[in-house]
DNA sequence: AGAGCGCAGATTTTT
DNA sequence: TCTGCGCTCT
């Protein structure tokens, strides 16, 4: 019993309360010490510091249950807040499955924006706003500021609108309004940043619109000007809980505050070793800070973790503790040794992928002792997305079943978009921006000139771009086969929006027609592009999801801030995602590649944000090891093709932070006899301490290749080959051979790294490896 | 209005 | 190398 509940039992509470304290509580027992501890501390700030696999989300869940088992509080008084939809509904399908039968759920459970959006249809009018605002998203917006800054006379190529959109989504981030943004941002854009952000605003207003940014702003902003509504809120919610909080933004933090003001009682749970999304807003500040904002906060951390091996454990812990500043835990489990992290260098990315391919391929029907995988147990997990393209490409040669997961979300392609366009037109007449979409979409011949005359009307009318149509054509102020086509959308328009009303006709009917009658449907099934009847199969999929809902309107309010993950996980699969993407997931066989400087950790990351950048990327790195159960695989490239160019490289800063007692070094068996069957087979040669990492099946191509040609020394052995004293032969001013960059003469030496100045592509740092004296293969 | 050309830019991504 | 853009030409 902890403190708070001895205070619970002294305070003269109801006798109902005090026997509803007393009543067993099931979901306890299953806790470990940790756990228990985090769930037991009910009142009060308490920041969960919860690594990775330590099961957090079970402890979340026990928390829930018992503020509603101890009667602290009724399941709407709760306020649970996520990040993403996934993790909300996850946490509503983990509270139903409860020993503790939590009936109906906990209504306030969502995503910052999700119930951000509830609170701000109540409180619309407060800033300026009708209730039935529409939520514009990034086309939108981005469509918007473009006509600002053409207004404004700004050079859109000097000053791109998606450049403003990036500065305004970070002040919002920042929770700052057009007002406040400090003196220090002036230079902005241009020095006109706060102008156009300030003239956004007022834009977002006149349309009864908002961005997602402003979900939070507006909200914040309420809270921050309406005592007596923050104070309703604040006796409302008598418990907070918030889930990711390394991964909240400014405005997040303020709106948290705010909510947990007065009682104090909110539950952060969290780790900063994961946070990944500073680039995105996220202050790792917030959780690092958490014990001064709330002070007297107990701090929990679970540290016992149940999904990976010790050796994966280790492997991840050593590579964090590069970071500075961190709260810092200590990973630990009692789960059997395993295998160590495994370690391989290939001489390109395509020799990785093809060497991933063949290890999965090795891994189903179990190797060297370790179980079989099976695919739905294997994930891919890259830094960048054009990673997966080579996998990709390899994977469909070999036929092996993947799925990439990420990329463009359903609700984000062009054709559902366009299909929501007109459904936003049907429901509300007066979205302009949904006009603006499709009135030319199929083509109507309503080109840039008759697009300007429509706003002209609009504008010279007061009225919507809709409304400003129908008088052009009125005052027949357009002509020709434009007109005629304009009349039809608005005929369409019209009728379809009666036959919303109609209670003979199903909404999932309407759309139906709506698809149809305009022409969007036709337009899709005249093109002849590989990828229209992936579309018209998307426009199915979109009118079949309207089955589950009411109407048109309930549909479009829940898209607007839902993203759909179309899941086919039945299906034997490969998963290929990124390591953003595979944040919370988990799986039995994770493969690591393209573990390269510049790549990995990323350079852009490193010029922009220096250290702090390099940290974010190592927390990244933590990310992915962890996400492994059994067996983690790390691997690099010496040479790969960035942007069309060969570019060699270095292998990442990171692998010389693996700790080497965990990690196995793999030597392709290529290279020990046998030739390239010799991978079937699934034979692995370790070589741990002595073994050289960059010995690569790289050498078996290169071998391969030289054999092709006529070679001045035909019988050159394998053993010649990988002979590993060869690394320190090279001596400075040595012509060597590199097969990509060709020939160049030896500048530097540093360890097996090579500095040469090549006749074609410049001065290059190259793995010794790679290259070979100028005469050993000549052409 | 729409096809065709040249040029710049090119992470990570949820809501 | 590939893409998406804005511009020009028809």
């Amino acid at each position: 019993m902890n403190r708070f509940d001895e205070e619970y039992e002294v305070a003269a509470t109801p006798l109902s309360a005090r026997a509803m304290a007393a009543r067993p509580a099931p979901y306890l027992d299953e806790l470990n010490p940790a756990q228990r501890e985090a769930v037991e501390a009910l009142d009060g700030p308490v920041l969960m510091l919860a690594g990775a696999g330590t099961g957090k989300t079970k402890a979340l869940m026990a928390r829930i249950a018992h503020l509603i088992n101890t009667g602290r509080a009724r399941r709407d008084q709760i306020l649970a807040v996520t990040f993403t939809n996934k993790a909300a509904k996850e946490m509503q399908d983990r509270l139903a499955k409860m020993p503790y039968r939590i009936d109906g759920g906990v209504r306030w459970m969502g995503t910052f924006h999700s119930i951000c959006v509830k609170l701000l249809r109540r409180h619309a009018e407060l800033v300026g706003l009708k209730s039935n605002f529409t939520i514009l998203d990034k086309d939108d917006q981005l469509r918007l500021l473009k006509q600002l800054v053409a207004a404004a006379n700004i050079d859109d190529k000097r000053w791109p609108a998606r450049q403003l959109a990036g500065i305004i989504d970070h002040w919002k981030n920042r929770a700052w309004t057009p007002q406040s943004v400090p003196a220090g941002e002036a230079g902005a854009y241009n020095h006109r940043g706060t102008e156009l952000y300030a003239q956004y605003q007022v834009r977002l207003r006149e349309l009864n619109a908002v961005d997602f940014g402003d979900l939070l702003l507006h909200v914040v902003t309420i809270f921050q000007q309406h005592q007596d509504v923050l104070e309703q809120y604040q006796r409302w919610f008598r418990y907070v809980l918030v889930d990711e909080y390394q991964d909240t933004n400014v405005a997040q933090y303020l709106w948290l505050r705010l909510l947990a003001g007065g009682h104090k009682n909110i539950c952060c749970v969290g780790d900063d070793d994961q946070s990944i999304y500073g680039w995105r807003g996220a202050e790792v500040g917030n959780i690092l800070r958490f014990e001064k904002d709330f002070p007297g906060a107990k701090v929990v951390r679970l540290e016992q973790n149940y999904r990976s091996t010790p050796h994966i454990l280790k492997a991840a812990s050593g590579v964090i503790r590069g970071n500075e500043g961190r709260l810092g835990k200590d990973l630990w489990t009692d789960t059997e040794e395993g295998e160590k992290v495994r370690l391989i260098g290939h001489w390109d990315g395509e020799e990785e992928a093809r060497w991933i391919g063949e290890e999965i391929e090795a891994s189903q029907r179990g190797t060297r002792g370790i179980r079989p995988f099976s695919l739905n147990e294997i994930a891919i997990l890259v830094r960048a997305s054009h990673q997966m393209r080579a996998f990709e490409d390899r994977f469909l040669t070999i036929g092996m079943p993947y799925r990439v997961i990420g990329g463009p979300r359903f609700y984000e392609r062009l054709e559902i978009r366009d299909a929501m366009a007109y459904f936003r037109l049907v429901v509300s007449p007066d979205d302009g921006l949904a006009f603006e979409r499709i009135v030319n979409t199929p083509k109507r011949g309503l080109g840039d000139v008759a697009q300007q005359k429509i706003q002209k009307a609009a504008r010279a009318n007061g009225v919507s771009l809709l409304d400003g149509a129908r008088i052009l054509i009125e005052s027949k102020g357009i002509g020709g086969k434009g007109a005629v086509e304009l009349a039809r959308l608005l005929d369409g328009l019209d009728r379809w929006g009666r036959m919303a009303g109609s209670p003979e006709l199903s909404h999932v009917e309407l759309a139906e027609i709506i698809l149809d009658e305009s022409g969007y449907t036709e337009m899709w099934q005249n093109d002849k592009t590989p990828e229209a009847p992936g579309r018209l199969e998307n426009l199915k999929e979109l009118v079949k999801a309207l089955e589950s809902f009411e109407n048109l309107q309930g549909f479009l309010e829940h898209v607007s801030l839902i993203m759909d993950n179309d899941s086919d996980e039945q299906d034997e699969k490969v998963s290929i995602m990124t390591l953003h993407g595979a944040k919370g997931l988990e799986f039995p066989a994770v493969f690591l590649p393209g573990w390269e400087d510049g790549l990995f950790p990323s350079q852009r990351s490193m010029d922009e944000n220096g250290i702090k950048g390099l940290e974010e990327e190592r927390r990244l790195a933590y990310v992915g090891i962890t996400r492994a159960e059994e067996l983690c695989t790390i691997s690099f490239a010496g040479n790969r093709r960035v942007y069309g160019q060969w570019q060699s490289q270095m292998p990442s800063r990171f692998i010389d932070e693996l700790p080497q007692e965990h990690v196995e070094v793999l030597t392709p068996p290529g290279l020990y006899g046998g030739g390239y069957g010799a991978a079937a087979t699934g034979g692995i040669e370790t070589r741990a301490a002595e073994a050289n990492v960059y010995n690569s099946p790289g050498w078996r191509r290169m071998q391969a290749r030289s054999q092709q040609r006529p070679v001045s020394q035909p019988n050159k052995t394998k053993n010649q080959v990988i002979d590993l004293e060869a690394i320190s032969s090279h001596t400075m001013g040595e012509r060597v051979f590199h097969q990509k960059f060709g020939y160049g003469k030896i500048i530097g030496i540093e360890g097996d790294k090579l500095e040469i100045d090549f006749e074609k592509a410049g001065v290059k740092k190259v793995v010794a490896r790679f290259v070979s004296g100028a005469d050993d293969i000549p052409f």
